[in-house]
DNA sequence: GGCGTACCGTACCGTACGGTACGCCCTTTA
DNA sequence: TAAAGGGCGTACCGTACGGTACGGTACGCC
């Protein structure tokens, strides 16, 4: 295997990523189906091409995480007048989104595959799933929040702090609770509740001018 | 979370738990070297027994799982009177200890095999951590947020929801990364920081009586 | 002393899975 | 039409690991 000593960062090819999809279906139908021959057999290609194009099962994962990673970057959309309606709909459209990755199906397997690779040394997953996760949405909060507090609408000293606030209140147990395996579907409605309480808490933390607080379950 | 659904619930005898000692040794040495024959050699025993005594692989997870929630479980301590500064107190305590497990060794390697094994059907270990973990700790928060109330000092219509909020101040993104691998090692000093101000925040969203809102980072 | 029980150590078995080799088809190019 | 190459299917190999069997030892009991 020449070409690529470190990795394959070139899109893949279509085929390939028919092959890539085909890794996710497994994951989360089956996390522990997700075998070699498995994958050729749902991808219909020759174990030998996998290997070829991908050089080990690590490599099949980690290309994978990659894949998915790809089409989870939502467009910016950067900043246009910001006023408390709008910050306020920026925030729940990051929550909303956020609370809508975390407990998709994809994200569940994707995560349990990563977590169970993490801390056993070798190509860590978890730091790419990290990166294109929480870091990701982290690094496109914080702008927002920043213009918030430029025009005076938000207060706090540390962006990334404020993030971290608003991070939690998004995400509270949900996370967790489903990679350990509890059922616990949100429908839509619910998601945009949870958001929805949310911002208001967090506004209510780091915001200058006070709504009135109406949610308070 | 019923003491006994089915299985063996004995105590273990102490040479069964110098036997799920050395399982929890391994597991955070190093997860993926977890097999029956890593356990009998650290456990100097022979895999006969750990059969004869935990049924299978599975059986002597489930064990290991229990016997680190047995203990856990610090005592309960319950109510006295309740004034601000001990319910501020109180939470503060739970944040710490709470912070304390999650940022684990242990807990995390405990974690990481639950959730892999989670999804995978059969014996769910994730029900077991989330019973003694997540839901263990809900349930001795929410009698005091309660206690709060009803002396006047918080508001809220929900225990539950409230008690979630709480949770998501207090472990924000700490437990995913831990889990994805990040190293992120807090000192003791920084885990009380952290607990400050997720109570403060807490008290800010459903205390009655404001005290004036000193952290902000 | 003889016997049963509990347990250690180790050898062994079956299988599943990562990885490789090879034959064949189909498409492209000359 | 022939040669070449990419890729499919399948058979195969090595190994690691879950689980079992068996010999050997220590101990308690009749």
């Amino acid at each position: 295997m020449q070409p690529s000593p470190t990795a394959e960062q070139d899109a893949p090819s279509a085929r390939q990523q028919a092959v890539l999809d085909a890794v996710l279906g497994l994951m989360v139908e089956d996390r522990d189906q997700l075998t070699m021959d498995a994958v050729a057999r749902r991808a219909s290609c020759s174990k030998e091409t996998l290997y070829k194009w991908f050089g080990d099962r690590d490599g099949l994962l980690t290309a994978t995480v990659r894949w998915q990673a790809s089409r989870v970057h939502a467009g910016y959309d950067t900043a246009q007048v910001l006023d408390g309606a709008t910050l306020r709909e920026r925030l729940q459209d990051f929550a909303v989104t956020w609370l809508e990755v975390i407990t998709g199906p994809t994200s569940v397997a994707l995560n349990r595959i990563a977590i169970a690779h993490a801390g056993s040394h070798k190509s860590n997953l978890g730091g790419i799933v990290l990166a294109n996760g929480r870091f990701a949405i982290g690094e496109r909060v914080k702008p927002v929040l920043e213009a918030g507090r430029a025009v005076g609408l938000l207060a706090f000293a540390d962006s990334e702090a404020a993030f971290r606030t608003f991070f939690g209140l998004v995400g509270r147990d949900i996370q967790i609770r489903l990679l350990l395996g509890e059922a616990l579907d949100l429908c839509g409605d619910e998601i945009r509740r949870d958001a929805d309480r949310a911002v208001d808490q967090f506004l209510a933390l780091y915001g200058q001018v006070k709504p009135e607080p109406n949610h308070q379950t």
